[in-house]
DNA sequence: CTTGTGCTTTACGTTAACGTCAATGCTAGA
DNA sequence: TCTAGCATTGACGTTAACGTAAAGCACAAG
């Protein structure tokens, strides 16, 4: 169990960033006695999964459809099947994404193997 | 050469939009006699990047940063020199992030393979 | 010629994702 | 017991990335 600021340092946010993930709902942190926030290896997960999904750009609405997938109440077997099938889309858009990112590396790539002709004729010439 | 509508409407994006990058200096499109702007292939170009950009989280500042990889004056070899430098590392960047995108998504599939599992439990049993 | 349609700039409005500040409360240590 | 250092909940401020509205110019159709 961690507090909220040894939460928030090991993602490099501050604790007013945790507490607004809690407001939107991703994040339910038990309490103390006196009212403090508690973190379990659950939450500190969510957490985790905040974390990268910000990196690539998705928005906090949409981190937080996944982040319910580690909270959904999967007793049903309805309730089991409609999580798999919204966990497949979200498989789904990063793996256009990945293709997407690559695509625009190899465009980088071949732009900068273009950079690098250019620079070896520049120093072919001044010899 | 496209009007400002015609490459509004091949990225889905509005006439504000373009002229906000613009306005951020991402885009230079040249002028008719009526001042109206023209957008020639390479800046169709640019704005293919900074539509992919966006798709995966890179604020208009760090695109901007890629988008001037083409406009850059490479005449001198110093120039070029830094350019392809700076090009490599956007390259490991979009790497680092390609790997990430890979590592959720398979935390996510070993996700969903555990609620398959437990979802075929339950097909058993009822039975 | 004027009416409509689309472009122009200027300027203020909006939303997401926090930052910052104020007022208050617990609790460990001098 | 008092105070320093954390936590708590509001509440208002800020920035990026546009949206929206106003006022005017250009030009083709009727």
């Amino acid at each position: 169990m961690k507090s909220i600021r040894e939460a928030a340092e090991e993602f490099g946010v501050t604790t007013r960033t945790i507490r607004y993930y809690e407001e939107l709902g991703m994040l339910k942190p038990e309490r103390t006695g006196s009212n403090k926030r508690l973190f379990s290896n659950a939450e500190i997960a969510k957490l985790k999964l905040i974390d990268r999904g910000k990196k690539y750009g998705f928005t906090l609405e949409e981190i937080k459809e996944m982040v319910l997938l580690f909270d959904a109440d999967r007793s049903g077997r309805k309730q089991l099947e409609r999580t798999i099938e919204y966990g497949q889309k979200q498989i789904q858009e990063m793996e256009r994404r990945i293709e997407e990112l690559e695509k625009t590396k190899q465009e980088m790539e071949s732009l900068l193997g273009e950079f690098n002709e250019k620079l070896s004729k520049l120093k072919g010439m001044e010899k």
